[in-house]
DNA sequence: GAGAAGTTGTTACGGCCGTAACAATACTCA
DNA sequence: TGAGTATTGTTACGGCCGTAACAACTTCTC
C-alpha cells in the first residue's frame, strides 16, 4: 500500500478516515437532486460518529478494565444519585426498554455491584440499588471518565461548549412527538 | 410543531423523563467537589442521549420496518457512495472492528442485498458489492432517512445547523490521540 | 528460495439492546 | 365482589459490537 508521498494541498494531513469519508459522502451528496441533504446528513453523520467514538473510548479506556460496561456504569451513576430506584423508572429516564434494564442489573447483580430488593407495598416491584463495593466502583470511575470527557472537549472554549450543550437540548426537548 | 404557546417560565412542562433526569443530575453534580463537573457531564449526556434516540428513531421507523438495520444501511450507503469495498477498508472508515463488518456483511447477504466477490490479485481479499435489490433499497431508505433527519433538526436554524455540525466537526477532528 | 512477519477475513464468545410473549400482581368499575 | 384490564418484571430470540484466536495468504528479509 502506497500510503501517501503525494502533492496533496496539505488539508488531509492527518484527516482520520472517517472524516474523510465523509467529506467525500458530503461532496457527492450536493452534487444530487433534492431528496439528498447533504447539510442533514452531515450533522446526523458527525452527530451519531462524534457518539460512537466517545461510547467506545469510554468503554474500552475507563469501564472494561474495570469490569464495567459504560451501560452498566451509567445505570449505577443513576442509582448513586437517585438512591433506590425501581427498574420501569431506570427504563423510563433511560428511554430504554425495560428489559434492558433487566438485563443490565443482572449483569451487575452478578458482579455484586448492585441488589434486588422487593417492595412490600407492591408484590409485582423490585428496587434496585448499589451495594456498598458497587458504590465505591461508581465513585472511582466517574472521576476517570469525567476525566477523560473534559479531554475530549478541550478543544472547544467554555462558550463553545455551553453553545453546544444548548443545541443538543434545544433538539432533544423538541424531539419528534412521535417517537 | 408551530407556534410555541410554551414561553411560560414553568417548570417540567412537556420535559420528558431524560430530561429531568439530566437537569437533576446537573445540579447535583455542581454541588460536589472538583473531580465532578456538571457542565462536562452535560455535554456527554446530551450528546450521547441525542444519538441515543436518533439511533433508535430511525431504526424502528425507517430501517426494521424494510427489513433492515441502521448499521446494516449504513454500511450498505457506502457501498453505495464508493463501490465494491473490501471489508477492512469499510472497517477503517467506519471506526469498527473487522469482525462488526463480518458480521453486518453476513445478515445482509442471507437477504440478498449485497455479495462476495473475490480479488484476483490477493487471495485473501474479498470484495462487498451491493446486488441490484440493494441498490434498490439503500435507495429508498435512504429518501426516507433524509425526510426524517431533516424533521428532527427543523428546530434549529440553517445557521445552528451549520454550528453543530462544525463544533462536531471540530471535537472529531481533535479527538484524543491515543484512541 | 525459505522462513519470519504482517495482513485479511472468519469464528467463538460474551455483553448490549429491542420486540414479543408470559406469569404474577394490582387496579377498575360495573 | 369479581371479571376484565393494566402494570411490572422476566425470559427467549435475534441483531449488533468488541476481543481474542485462528487459518489462509502475502510480503519482507536474509
Amino acid at each position: 500500500m502506497n500510503s501517501e508521498p503525494d502533492t496533496r494541498p496539505d488539508l488531509a494531513m492527518d484527516v482520520p478516515p472517517d472524516l474523510r469519508y465523509a467529506a467525500y459522502a458530503r461532496e457527492r451528496l450536493a452534487a444530487m437532486s433534492p431528496p439528498a441533504d447533504a447539510e442533514a446528513f452531515a450533522l446526523a453523520y458527525h452527530l451519531l460518529q462524534l457518539a460512537y467514538l466517545l461510547v467506545t473510548d469510554l468503554e474500552t479506556r475507563i469501564h472494561r478494565p474495570r469490569g464495567l460496561t459504560l451501560p452498566g456504569f451509567r445505570l449505577m451513576f443513576k442509582l448513586w444519585l437517585l438512591g433506590p430506584t425501581q427498574p420501569v423508572r431506570l427504563a423510563e429516564i433511560s428511554a430504554m426498554s425495560r428489559s434492558a434494564v433487566t438485563n443490565a442489573v443482572n449483569t451487575l447483580e452478578r458482579g455484586g455491584l448492585v441488589e434486588r430488593r422487593p417492595v412490600p407495598e407492591d408484590g409485582r416491584a423490585v428496587v434496585v440499588a448499589l451495594t456498598t463495593e458497587g458504590e465505591a466502583a461508581v465513585r472511582d470511575a466517574f472521576a476517570e471518565q469525567t476525566r477523560r470527557e473534559r479531554e475530549w472537549f478541550t478543544c472547544l472554549g467554555p462558550a463553545e461548549r455551553e453553545q453546544m450543550t444548548a443545541l443538543l437540548s434545544r433538539i432533544l426537548r423538541a424531539r419528534p412527538a412521535d417517537l
